[in-house]
DNA sequence: CATCCGGGTTAATGGGCGTTAACCTCATTG
DNA sequence: CAATGAGGTTAACGCCCATTAACCCGGATG
């Protein structure tokens, strides 16, 4: 109990989270085994068991934990958003490029394994990624008032892809480093944000929120 | 466009690789067994043998496959394209939408999947895959003159980040139809090059030449 | 000192799954 | 008609792997 060795006590738990979600990042859930995993914080096996029920709790811990982790961050930026939406949506962007910088395992798993999880817990991510969703086209819109909502919902989907991409790089400086890209990525999706407006091609009767109709 | 589904043989091999991509790409290479994919073309488990020499030979076909097509498309394009790099880059983001609208499932399997396979098959596609960002990245630094070669780099990894963004769309009508949703795309990633280029301050987007026509 | 118990260990269990074996059946061919 | 081979089928085999069992140990507790 004494033990007040700092801030972050790095309590075997979030040990092995962390190198779980690296190496489900790495070879998929299904591809490493809990051996693997035991072995990457120096336990063996069936040790993990006494601190997860299972593989899929450790999973479910993870994606349940980054979804609810992005929403608050994006809410809390929000809140305390300076009085320009403009603002706002920098402080979106930004927000969400460290996290695809500094949590690349986790921004991975997001939306790479989320079927391997049990029912329930698949329900409580889809609606915290939607509810994230949602609070950026607001602020997309907010900003840029022209596009049906469907569109700025479809072009806050790409640029999370954009901001995504970040794993996806190739291996050594054949690319910037972090500050640089942190920028350069701030400015892209800024680019494509404001690139959505454009005229609206021969009417815009697509808005009928009932599709196929 | 085209898609007249009819004159191909569509031989038992091509109806099994289509199953197989679709089946990866939901569940994962691990996620999926043998018999499933048998189960898909009606035919049972071991089955799958006449064809291919195991699970791993499938995938290895998929991802080369695709590669290949990419880079031929693209080839293609800047070959006969037009005398202006706007229009070739045009045509090379027109390409690759198609791809990723009518090809869901390998643009998926393309960046999730590429460690399982046999070294020499993921060599091959890893260069296939450089040789067609480099192809990009001529085209998009003759358009945009004034960003080093590393941070062109970096944007065009982004905007297939962006473009490859369809697959994890939201299920109902919450988004535009095919022709629009390549429309926004189209937009969205020449947004996003457009504001690669240099540091004037936030200002009007860069509204280049209208696409839509 | 005796007792817990958190956190490990190694061995066993059991199911899933890729792959192989052995066998079957038409269509074609000569 | 016999032979053949492409394309299937169902059983087995074996391995991998998540999970459980059974046992162990060191330190706090009282």
């Amino acid at each position: 109990m004494s033990n007040a060795q700092s801030a972050a006590p790095t309590s075997r738990r979030e040990q092995i989270l962390k190198e779980a979600a690296r190496l489900f990042a790495e070879r998929g859930f299904h591809g490493v085994g809990v051996d693997e995993i035991g072995a990457a914080v120096g336990i063996s096996g069936p040790g993990l068991y006494r601190h997860f029920a299972g593989k899929d709790a450790m999973l479910a811990e993870l994606l349940v934990g980054i979804s609810e982790r992005l929403l608050a961050g994006g809410r809390m930026r929000v809140a305390e958003g300076g009085g320009s939406p403009e603002a706002v949506l920098d402080a979106l962007i930004d927000g969400h490029i460290d996290f695809a910088l500094d949590d690349r395992p986790l921004i991975t798993l997001h939306d790479r394994e989320l079927d391997r999880l049990r029912e329930a817990d698949r329900k409580r991510v889809r609606q915290l990624q939607r509810q994230y969703v949602e609070l950026w086209v607001d602020v997309v819109r907010r900003v840029h008032p022209g596009p049906s909502e469907s569109r700025a919902r479809a072009a806050v989907h790409a640029v999370f892809g954009l901001l995504n991409s970040t794993p996806h790089l190739g291996r050594p400086g054949a690319l910037p480093g972090r500050t640089e890209m942190a920028e350069l990525l701030h400015r892209l999706a800024l680019g494509a944000f404001g690139a959505v407006a454009g005229e609206p091609e021969a009417g815009e009767p697509v808005a009928a929120s009932v599709p196929g109709a």
